[in-house]
DNA sequence: TTTAACCTTTACGTTAACGTCAACGTTATA
DNA sequence: TATAACGTTGACGTTAACGTAAAGGTTAAA
């Protein structure tokens, strides 16, 4: 057998390749999002452990905490794969769609009133010049 | 003269108004947010003074930290309204358009993942059910 | 005059998500 | 054999954004 699809990774390999501290890869462990098997005193990750990391780096950047990212995790486990529970999860990524949906819309509002005092200023300064 | 528009605020009314509490609008005071005068020990806050706590808390709900916020305040100023200063206040707000853009689009990627799993779940149901 | 409803300052507590040592063991290489 | 280069477990430190409590001052109504 030739060296293949490696199946599993150390905690550096996953560090980097994610560009994390190994710190906060067992800082996860610690909150119980991950548990990956040991080898003597070693940490051994699979390529579940990896998506299940993958998976909290991706909540993190949609503004979920590490509990809900740890729900989540749970959710997709299909250990778990009740109807219940996926219409949880379901919920949970709609009510963050909402939110981002309102933010969008402050932005907006946002960009409209910088423009106009964009615009006030351009005058001003206009005006400023003519004299 | 009749009592028209109120043009001073206790620290209660913005409490209140906003509904926040008095050490939050404190320590906003403290982070250098807010500089109301004074009544003896009391302070008085103005309209200006209360568009600013507007800001802040918009700034909020936009995800911007009290820095930025602060920031973004004195850029409102009209003291300091500066082409270069309105420049980089419009380009803190497309940044974080873009930000939110980005999470947006990570949104509807896992929207679809879910999407398939949803179904995959289904299907097992449905077999299950079958049997 | 006491009670209630405000206001004030000072100061320590809290939570999340790690950072930053320290002190140590294991393995590979020069 | 020494010296990197990796790994481990504590355990305390840090930052942001307030919460919470103590101890007290002012004013108005009962």
């Amino acid at each position: 057998m030739s060296a293949e699809s490696q199946t599993t990774y150390t905690i550096s390999d996953l560090a980097r390749e994610f560009d994390i501290t190994t710190r906060t890869i067992r800082f996860y462990e610690e909150a119980g999002l991950l548990d990956p098997r040991r080898e003597g005193q070693q940490r051994i990750y699979s390529d579940a452990d990896r998506v299940k990391l993958k998976l909290i780096l991706r909540g993190k950047r949609l503004g979920f905490s590490l509990a809900e990212s740890r729900d989540i995790i749970e959710m997709y486990d299909p250990e778990s794969g009740n109807e219940r529970q996926l219409n949880a999860l379901l919920k949970k990524i709609r009510d963050r769609r909402e939110q981002l949906n309102d933010q969008m819309r402050e932005l907006q509002l946002m960009q409209m009133e910088l423009e106009e005092a964009e615009q006030r200023c351009l005058d001003t300064m206009n005006r400023n010049q003519q004299q």
